[in-house]
DNA sequence: GTCCATGCAAACTGTTTGCACGCGC
DNA sequence: GCGCGTGCAAACAGTTTGCATGGAC
């Protein structure tokens, strides 16, 4: 397999040291805190106490570019603003604590047959899963956290 | 069952002329074309040509109550804004073509059980289920637009 | 040397808020 | 009449863009 540097090769773009840089951190927070899922404004602060002249705009241009290729993905994890993990191997997905803001990852294979059933029945071809959850944590409802009260859901 | 009017009333806060404005072209909408999802903007052009001086700033709160009360719910269909729907009865969820923006509404029963497991394995109360899929809608692909290409997909 | 990528600042979009007035209850 | 809800405009957060300089190839 080609490593994301080869990777930005091969699709004509010059490997920077910022775009260099910008991926190193998201791989290291990725394989130490694989739940932490940065944002922009944090991946900026970390990446200016490595190169004090990177800009915010250069990590919004990067994070668009490792996106488009593929090495990156966003989610909106309940909150106003995007979140970036590099592209992992293994199908997972994201819960988020309504109360305490935790983010737990979890797996669902059952995703697959979802969207297998839609492509053979519907004619669409799948290029991007998000499945999110929101509700409370065992910690929150176990501390009884504000108005945790009622079972009932809603979907989307 | 209480009409939205009476949870208004129940959960003490006032009825106002555009509150029920705001609830009636939401459940227009979704009555005439479900998969439409209107955002905050033109919410707000569709109440204006109804109440001239209502502003934008209403809809917003309005949406908001309406959700903490919950009637009505949103999604990130994809686009940076929000998109908003009146709570239905049945579960279902959507996929987003990535080409032409078309919105396409699916059931999941499965979504359940993952959520049900969840509950169960990590002690979690799952209150909101978002379960969004891009890529390209077969009128796309068969139209040979852009650059659809390869069948990979990414998760989360 | 060419052209893409960067840094800076300004622009922009979507959403929220402070304040004084107005109306539902 | 009390107090929440509204309209307006200004503020705000997150993100994008125009432009001149700089560095990858």
């Amino acid at each position: 397999m080609q490593s994301s540097i080869d990777k930005l090769h091969t699709t004509g773009h010059r490997l920077t040291p910022q775009r260099r840089l910008i991926l190193d951190i998201l791989q290291e927070s990725a394989a130490r805190i694989p739940s932490e899922h940065l944002d922009a404004e944090t991946l900026y602060i970390r990446a200016k106490a490595r190169d004090t002249n990177i800009s915010l705009a250069t990590v919004y241009r990067s994070l668009a570019l490792l996106k488009e290729i593929g090495l990156v993905q966003q989610h909106q994890l309940g909150e106003d603003h995007g979140h970036f993990e590099p592209i992992q191997e293994n199908l997972h997905f994201h819960f988020t604590c309504l109360n305490c803001g935790q983010v737990i990852e979890f797996e669902a294979p059952e995703v697959l047959g979802i969207v297998h059933g839609l492509q053979n029945s519907r004619g669409l071809q799948v290029k991007e899963m998000h499945l999110h959850l929101g509700g409370y944590c065992s910690a929150c409802l176990n501390n009884g956290a504000d108005g945790i009260a009622a079972t009932s859901s809603s979907s989307s």
